[in-house]
RNA sequence: CGGGGAGUGGCGCAGUCCGGUAGCGCGCCUGGUUUGGGACCAGGAGGUCGCAGGUUCGAAUCCUGUCUCCCCGACCA
């Protein structure tokens, strides 16, 4: 005891003492001291302010430097800004630093992500980043993932790869770890590097090859306790955004090849988003596109008339038929062709509706989908323009369910220039899988409630996920359960994009000036600007400030550059976003002392030079 | 992978069509004058014009190849 009380009374002195320093450096020298020597000063002895991460700054000393004009490869407000603000810098496609103001936003988020994840039982983990290849063959997505995988060899050229997501290594952690039931529910997390050999980077950190990412997998013994732990990870989610200052919303989601059972997407609803989600203004239905259902036009019963041929010359998409034969849009059949995994495809639906393909790939559970191409086409002997399941061989045949209902289509005949009147399901043609593969559409009518469906663009930020047994099954995960039977643990998965936030963050607090930090992620809690420092006194009564604010527990931010005119560093201030500037200039001196002002503010209120830092207190309440 | 655009100093750009040895604004350095919303004067540093071949007396500029970056699409557990 006695000796820690020592360490403590050893490390308090040096601290006094460097205070003391930095008082005489500055109270004396400061504002006396010829311009070039102060220069001098300044560089040969950087002041150590406190321990690494927590520090005050004088922006003299700050790493990065702001820019007036954006680099005109960012197209998006959050991008211009990080990169104006010298928050991150690029180095190749899709791979970025962070500089010291950003690197502090990203670890308070992820601190928030933290405590919200250890109150939702996470326990935090490190995975490793190198993984053997031979754990993505045993899970089969070597082949499925194959193209967004880094590889590399090692020395003894073992195949390894760099871990896009961890959900292999968890489960052999799982296993060597888990034998029963009595061990969960468990929920580990990790907040660690992924890379992903993404087709396309885009969007400064929205889309990027390596990226930091908070993912967290749940492991249950039955599907009851999957549902509470998915519950336990979405109710941290919508806490860990509203902390961010991100106004996001959980949309339903696709699950991809995957599959499982319930997955929602955390989106941040922005123009510049990349997603598209449908929304219902009635009922609340929210939906990512590839997800999304709504209800289609149903059409009264009708007697099935004769199928008839009829010629049309020349008329090859629905627009032409609809116009040629006076028919409305759902009284035909589109015919659309895809290519899965090497396979043709043939796709059946209404002329009203469109083809999901996110719904599509997986009814076919395809790897691989694309549209056919002019080749294909040729080869499969399908006639563009009037092609048709009628009398259709050689491939599968999808429909969408919209179908079966639609008596009487217009559709193709299979020849050039030629229709068929009167296509009736089930007595002229058959699909091999009847099935929902329609693309939601604005102004769609609400699956749930027949409201009307609108569109927005968003940000994903992040995505909860039932994965159910998927995982434990193809790498026996199993437990032994209370009747000593062995089982696969049931799954669930839970990520976040840490980067994403980050920019999304931005993109959600932002104006035509600069950034707006949420005061809980501000790189400072106070900009404190200093201006005129030739005059007397001001410099010294500036760094009181300064050190007034730190004595208070403020991390300030001091701009305590020699050059620059009030415009530059106020327009440093606005584009940096800490939520409080705080003035000290001769004006300011004269007005009475300090000028304090919220970023959101657009007018300073003048305290007193000693009640500096309880102003900044009250700008600072919530 | 398909389509489009761009590589000239830290950032933004001109010069390329029509070949003659590189320029502007911001930033940076030195000195001075300034100081409340991106100041001014003077001086200065910094670029193998993405890279490699080729044509030419001579290439940022013309030709060929190649690399990189951005945008749209494809792709995105």
């Amino acid at each position: 005891m006695d000796d820690e009380d020592a360490v403590v009374r050893r490390v308090s002195k040096q601290f006094e003492g460097r205070r003391h320093r930095t008082l005489l450096w500055f109270g004396h020298g400061g504002g006396t001291a010829a311009r070039g020597q102060r220069a001098v000063t300044l560089r040969a002895r950087p002041i150590p302010c406190g321990p690494h991460g927590g520090s005050p700054m004088r922006m003299s000393r700050l790493f990065g430097k702001t820019l007036r004009n954006a680099p005109s490869d960012a197209d998006t407000a959050n991008h211009q800004l990080m990169l104006r603000a010298a928050l991150v810098q690029q180095l190749a496609a899709g791979v970025y630093s962070y500089l010291p103001m950003g690197w502090s936003v990203i670890r308070k988020i992820e601190q928030i992500i933290r405590e919200e994840m250890d109150r939702a039982g996470g326990q935090e983990v490190s995975m490793p980043a190198i993984q053997p290849a031979e754990l993505w063959d045993a899970s089969g997505r070597m082949e499925t993932m194959g193209d967004v995988l880094f590889k590399l060899q090692d020395r003894r050229e073992r195949e390894m790869i760099l871990g896009p997501t961890h959900e292999e290594v968890v489960v052999d952690l799982f296993k060597k770890q888990v034998q029963s039931y009595r061990d969960m529910p468990l929920m580990v997390y990790q907040i660690q590097t992924k890379f992903r050999d993404e087709a396309r980077p885009r969007g400064g950190l929205m889309r990027v090859r390596e990226f930091t990412m908070k993912d967290a997998y749940s492991f249950d013994a039955d599907w009851d306790g999957l549902d509470a732990s998915y519950i336990a990870a979405r109710d941290a989610y919508v806490r860990i955004f509203e902390r961010c200052g991100i106004p996001a919303i959980a949309v339903q989601a696709d699950s991809g090849a995957i599959g499982g059972k319930d997955s929602e997407e955390f989106i941040y609803l922005t123009e510049v988003g990349e997603d598209t989600v449908l929304l219902c203004e009635t009922c609340g239905y929210a939906a990512n596109e590839e997800k999304a259902d709504h209800k289609k036009r149903e059409l009264p019963d009708a007697e099935p008339l004769p199928l008839e041929e009829v010629a049309t010359p020349g008329q090859k998409t629905i627009d032409d038929l609809v116009k040629f034969l006076g028919v409305p849009h759902h009284g035909t059949l589109k015919a659309v062709f895809y290519e899965a995994d090497g396979a043709p495809v043939f796709v059946a639906i209404r002329g009203d509706l469109d083809v999901n393909e996110a719904k599509l790939r997986n009814t076919l559970k395809a790897v691989a989908l694309a549209p056919l191409d002019d080749d294909g086409v040729r080869k499969h002997g399908l006639v563009a323009g009037s092609a048709s399941p009628v009398g259709l061989s050689g491939m599968r045949v999808i429909a969408d369910d919209s179908v079966p209902g639609s008596r009487n289509l217009v559709a193709g005949a299979n020849k050039p220039d030629v229709h068929y009147r009167n296509v009736n399901y089930g007595r002229d043609w058959q699909a091999d899988v009847v099935t929902d593969i329609s693309r939601a559409r604005a102004g769609d009518a609400c699956a749930r409630c027949g409201g009307t469906l609108q569109t927005k663009r968003g940000m994903e930020m992040g995505h909860v996920f039932k994965l159910g047994t998927v995982y434990t099954d193809r790498l026996d995960g199993r437990f032994a359960d209370e009747a000593g039977e062995l089982k696969p643990a049931i799954m669930g998965c839970y990520g976040i994009g840490v980067g994403r936030v980050f920019a999304g963050v931005i993109e959600a607090n932002h104006d035509e000036r600069g950034i707006i930090w949420p005061p809980n992620l501000a790189p400072y809690d106070v900009h404190l600007v200093g201006l005129g420092f030739d005059k007397p006194g001001v410099r010294e009564s500036a760094e009181q400030v300064y050190q007034q604010l730190q004595d208070a527990g403020y991390k300030a931010l001091y701009d305590d550059r020699e050059e620059g005119s009030a415009g530059v560093k106020f327009n440093d201030a606005d584009l940096l976003g800490m939520p409080v500037r705080v003035t000290v200039s001769p004006r300011s001196i004269e007005n009475g002392g300090a000028e304090v002002k919220r970023r959101t503010e657009k007018d300073a209120k003048v305290v007193p030079l000693g009640e500096a830092a309880a102003a900044v207190r009250d700008a600072l309440a919530p």
